[in-house]
DNA sequence: CAGTGGTCTAGACCACGGT
DNA sequence: CCGTGGTCTAGACCACTGG
């Protein structure tokens, strides 16, 4: 059981520096269950007295888990997990109408167990043979579907949700993985490229063959990095409008 | 004349915290030219000593300029103003071959005087009828054009390059905009969005009328915000996989 | 070796939110 | 009003770079 004071300290590399170590435990501790989504933290004061360090070295640890978007602070009411909201998932960025920004809402059509393909088992770690959960589901923006997705599952942590009928999925999926499989889903990577329209696409979105598509490829993990869901988003092309900002 | 002490911040908003206003400092003595890329700023305790404030403070203003990639610290040796190098710029993410994270080389095929349109004129905040400086230009990597674009400057700042030969524009233009025209881009943002190849599309880059096309659309800036160019690159799809990391 | 940035401490006072 | 996080100070010592 890890906690957010000295005795869970001591099992973190004595290497790093004291701020990054503090860091990496309440990761820990929001890991394995001891805080959720919404919780508050410890007041900074409480966390330096009960690490036995200084106020300006838990404020360091707390300052760089908010760049990276694990937690929340709000002065004069505390410091809270951070519901992940992945606002810069490339989801956001199709846009039907003047929905810009907005996240497409997901119907779940298919759920099914299959044996994961070398791809799939490669992303989750997963050995040759092993069992996945599949879904098909479509997303949909003000009614209109703009994209469909495949997603594999880990049946190890999922299998509970196979005798789930697909109607009763929600919109969104990932605060039901908590609460249903107490899996935490905080960080992602995708990957777009672009391809063009078969059979599949234009059956869920209308066009026609040929069409310029939008494929993104999700890899989402726990936030140190275990991987609990590979995803494949097709939508139309013309519905897709990314920016971004450099330096 | 902005420089480095308790004279020029006295030039800055007081209500700011004071590691903003130095911030805010550094940021102007690089925009005006006190400093450019490369440069060494002083130690950060002649900073403290020179603004009035404590090293923690300096410290402060600094790591955030840091995380914004205005500057470059290293431990022992000091800090630098950055050369920009748009690491995160959606041009990086067009391949031949392995040739990832590349960034395609260029090459002027034209230059010409225009009367700045609507569009143009709006992003570089012209007034109508301005006078801007039109480039044309091909994008390869290992040889192969991967990408073309259009390139928009006002004249006012950049009519000195009207007079070049298309032939001496060099493959990076931002650092001679700078040696050129006196002008640092130091921030942009771009926009993807995807259409089809045209015949100007398949002329430059091959492929086919309709093909899938990746269209870039950048707008790029001083580092205190002032529009400086307008540029439009268009690629063929099937050479483009971009890739974030979300949370 | 001297000088730089990196880490850490132990305080102070201020701004804000909720009771 | 009290408790929270936000800003700032004035030091200390460490780790790294370069001559």
């Amino acid at each position: 059981m890890t906690s957010l004071n000295a005795a869970g300290l001591a099992s973190i590399d004595a290497r790093l520096p004291m701020y990054r170590r503090i860091a990496q435990l309440v990761e820990r501790v929001v890991e394995f269950g001891g805080l959720g989504p919404g919780d508050a933290l410890p007041p900074e004061s409480q966390l330096a007295a009960d690490c036995g360090v200084a106020l300006g070295t838990v404020r360091r640890a707390l300052d760089s888990l908010r760049e990276d978007g694990v937690i929340e602070r709000h002065q004069g009411r505390g410091t809270f997990v951070r519901q992940p909201d992945f606002h810069a998932s490339l989801l956001r960025f199709f846009r039907f109408g003047d929905g810009v920004g907005t996240l497409p809402e997901g119907r779940v059509l298919m759920v099914n167990r299959e044996l994961a393909d070398a791809a799939t088992a490669a992303v989750l770690g997963l050995g040759t043979d092993s069992e996945v959960l599949a879904l098909r589901r479509v997303r949909s923006l003000r009614g209109m579907p703009v994209a469909w997705e495949r997603i594999w599952l880990p049946s190890s942590a999922f299998g509970v949700l196979a005798g789930v009928p697909a109607t009763d999925f929600p919109n969104l999926l990932y605060p039901w993985y908590q609460t249903r499989c107490g899996v935490l889903v905080s960080r992602a990577t995708e990957e777009l490229t672009i391809g063009r329209a078969e059979a599949e696409d234009t059956d869920l979105l209308g066009g026609v063959a040929g069409d310029p598509v939008v494929v993104i490829e999700r890899r989402a993990t726990t936030i140190t990095g275990q991987p609990v869901e590979r995803r494949i988003t097709r939508g139309l092309a013309t519905t897709f409008r990314y920016r971004v900002e450099i330096s």
